[in-house]
DNA sequence: AATGAATGAGAGTTCATTCAT
DNA sequence: GATGAATGAACTCTCATTCAT
């Protein structure tokens, strides 16, 4: 993505991987190493220290995330609300999709009460909430969307989109849903299109052709 | 709620309290020993191990959730699918909201891949599948629910009763929602109502009188 | 000396031991531990870190030390101040004899302008001074001690009571004076007697018998 | 002083202003390298290892302060040696009052017992010996000095010469002497040219009209 | 029922040092 | 002449755990 130095970007999927699987504090910087093929003391001369690495990792993560809504934002002016707000979905899904494991574990460990947490996401916070709430906000002024609590609908929301990522395993083994692979997602994603036309826009509802039990 | 020594639970809290904000890796045996006052070995003596803890946190947590489920699957003949499924969720939040940091620990705790987490949840998981499952089916089935894929649905219905307990923090700091009130409990129930009646029966909207911005 | 457990105290001795010789910074736990015998997370349980050592050192040190210049000092209204001074001069020689790697260690790092050697010895600086002071200026007021600035003698005293030990290898590599026998610190301690009668009290010289070359 | 590059002697003064503070061991390459403004690498390159930079503390100092040993040796033809002392102590004084950093760090570190201490000072000190003796042992055949040992004299010496930079701090914060200013170490000079009279001479007390308290 | 002493393994981090450029 | 990338070894310190009491 950045031109960083090669071993860095070595270094950096491998934490990711393994942060992802086995959590932040439950991966040691020797694990790290070890499947990036350096020696220990290669990450702290790019990283600083293991916090360095969490903290590229929400970095990068939200880098995407929020040009992702922004451009929604952008599109406001000249489109539907609703269009917007299901393009912004699908593509939400598609990023997180994508990045699978950055998203998992960044949505996994933002839950946890550190400082760093504190001190990196406020900032992206502020922006995501800014975002939401404009797409909502204003959807409802134009009488597109049902009069609704948006900050309650926006954490409703944000629960649907992390849910498949942040609990792969659990859709895998116990439903056999795979999140990794298109199919499911766009399965999931026509969901969420319905949740906006029935529950938000209160159209009717989209007859469903291609349904999996 | 069991017959346990007193101290036994004073660790079990303290565990769930350090838990919960810090995670489970994060969370070393000395300061639970130090946040419940009493020595280190005791832990050991009441809980073999710290898998012992993570273990009884995950144990505690689904013995009430499950039975939640099952007494309403049990209504399901008599009933309305869509009553039970509402007043599900109205208990499974209630519950979630008694117990907030067991709930967010959990939820959070069960997306790291470890053997542990594999070995206790399995069971719970399969249940939790079969109730879920028979609720949304029969719902269906009834010609109460549209049809919908039950997997990908409850997928979706579990990100959205989990969110506002893993990331209370969020809400709390970027919108100002405090899940450990009930008047923002309620909300969200209503909303989570709503998206039954919307999106999974597809009737009418319920007008809102009382919308918070 | 206190009734600490065994393990403490031979944990303490191999620390001054290996301090003496390579100096605070030059030491590394490991290598008490195993002088020690034990394990190096025993140091940790019984001094918390590393600097617990050293104050361990610095406090054990100043004890004793302080002890016999504030029993000096209570000497003095009964008795002739240069005697009391060269039996002070005496006992202080002779502690450093008796504790010759504590006080050679002491003397060196205090010379290092750490946090920790300032948070120490500050007290115990203050109260040396104050019993010195005491003891040369109540000399010089009962007109033993010639009129002499109290500041710069002490400093000039305090560097010979120290020197012997501070270098003691080149003492004995450099001169073949082993200071830790006795025979070389009485010799030592009666040039320090001839100081105290002719530089300070300006009396006649003390016919030397026996000289070594 | 030598027509070394800029870059050496900014490395060179930076590591000795660390050293003096915080000790050869306690001193990191990196930290010179940061206070000095240059590479890590750039110190190898100039001093090929951190013993180098040792080595080379060691032999700055001692070149001039066996020169001034030196010269008071070839004037002791014509001079009376108590005056040719007092004019070593005036000059050794002076030196590393000039010197304040380099002296107190090679005095200090000369008590560590490391085998490069061995190997690099073994001649110096040696070399310090001939020159002290033969000043002693001559004034005291030339009926000037009284008959003293000279070994344990010269270690008396010795310990009030350094004492001064050695534990400046102390001096400064303890008794607020300050022999980074002419003043004092003039007031301290007086005192060992005293010492030299009284107690080295014995001749009569030199009337002090200044004194400080 | 509960503790203090003690440990081995491993944590994150820093060390002095090298080498290609 | 000077540097940035990279390393292996060692650092201090903390980990979960055991065992005798």
């Amino acid at each position: 993505m950045n031109n960083q130095s090669a071993t860095k970007e070595k270094i950096f999927q491998a934490a990711l991987s393994l942060f992802n699987s086995k959590g932040f504090s439950g991966t040691s910087m020797r694990e790290i190493a070890k499947a990036a093929g350096v020696n220990v003391s290669t990450i702290f001369y790019y990283f600083d220290d293991k916090k360095g690495l969490l903290k590229e990792c929400f970095v990068t993560f939200f880098e995407e995330y929020l040009n992702i809504l922004e451009k929604g934002i952008n599109q406001l002016e000249n489109a539907d609300p609703s269009i917007i707000l299901k393009d912004v979905i699908h593509q939400l899904l598609d990023y997180q999709y994508r990045n699978y494991q950055l998203s998992r574990f960044v949505c996994r460990e933002v839950s946890i009460d550190s400082q760093i947490v504190r001190e990196t996401m406020t900032t992206y916070f502020r922006k995501e909430r800014f975002f939401l709430q404009t797409l909502i906000e204003t959807g409802t002024e134009a009488g597109v969307f049902r009069k609704v609590p948006s900050g309650i609908v926006v954490i409703q929301l944000k629960g649907m989109l992390n849910q498949p990522f942040l609990n792969s395993i659990y859709s895998a083994e116990v439903w056999n849903i795979y999140f990794q692979e298109r199919y499911y997602i766009d399965q999931y994603k026509k969901q969420l299109e319905n949740w906006v036309d029935l529950y938000l826009c209160n159209t009717k509802a989209i007859p469903l052709e291609e349904v999996i039990s």
